[in-house]
DNA sequence: ATACTATTAAGAATGATTCTAATTTGCTGC
DNA sequence: GCAGCAAATTAGAATCATTCTTAATAGTAT
């Protein structure tokens, strides 16, 4: 048998979300990313799980974040050349870094604003996928 | 004297830039990228400017990238990890990816349109450089 | 239980970029 | 033109995020 009675303590996640397998790894990955909002790199994921995970391997966290970004449960963030960083908000979101503290804050666009309205698009485009990325400071 | 007489056979290139003394490897550098609409690599532009320059090196032409992008005479364009790409087009504009040939194309805004207009950024944001990234195909 | 597949772990390999140290070049004032 | 100084270039080593390789482990189906 695959389930038991016994549940998790923390928040339960689905053996699978979108066709993939949550294994142990993979939900440990999961959880600490839904909770965060600070955009984290693959290795900070990878120190902040070995906590729940001594034995995870940086690879796993690599693999494990390339896998959920796969199967659309995660996102993949990159600025300039930066380490890549992961975020779970699956809303279509722009990122502003500020430079002054080097956080990263999720943008919304404008109600009822379409992208590819305001784009001067070759004709026969199939989009999909947009990436706003904004580098500035809060004043 | 630091001017003679003889003129360069090639597209005359004055001898600063912003305030960045063209040297003989930053023009070769810029005189490609100005005439490339495939924003090239550090490497393509290495392999190209060779042929001018067969002694250049490749930490030259990074420096010569950088130079130029610090002075805004270039931008550097970058698609998730891959290898930077550097662009002479200066107007603000998005950039394509077509997953098919791999090629880049530049994307204008349609005009009247500001970019801040349609998102909704924190209060009191400076914006600094906004980059727009798109990815699909050329049906 | 057996066999097959997927996942993980550990460390080596990769590759774009940056750094270091040593020349070379370009400019300044004699 | 030439000594002196700063900027630029070169070649190769170093860096570092990421990917790859291989072997061990876990999960699933028969």
């Amino acid at each position: 048998m695959t389930t038991n009675g016994i549940q998790n303590r923390q928040t339960a996640i689905p053996e699978e979300i979108n066709g993939l397998r949550m294994t142990r790894q993979r939900q440990e990955v999961y959880r600490f990313l839904m909770g965060e909002r600070t955009h984290p790199t693959a290795n900070e994921v990878f120190m902040r799980i070995k906590e729940a995970l001594p034995n995870v391997s940086l690879a796993t966290v690599y693999n494990c974040l390339e896998a959920l970004v796969q199967h659309k449960i995660i996102r993949q963030v990159n600025f300039d050349r930066e380490p890549s960083r992961y975020c779970p908000n699956l809303d279509e979101h722009g990122h502003f870094h500020d430079e002054t503290t080097g956080t990263i804050h999720d943008v919304k666009f404008k109600p009822g604003i379409n992208l590819t309205d305001i784009l001067d698009l070759p004709p026969n485009t199939v989009i999909k996928d947009i990436e706003i990325t904004l580098r500035g400071q809060l004043a």
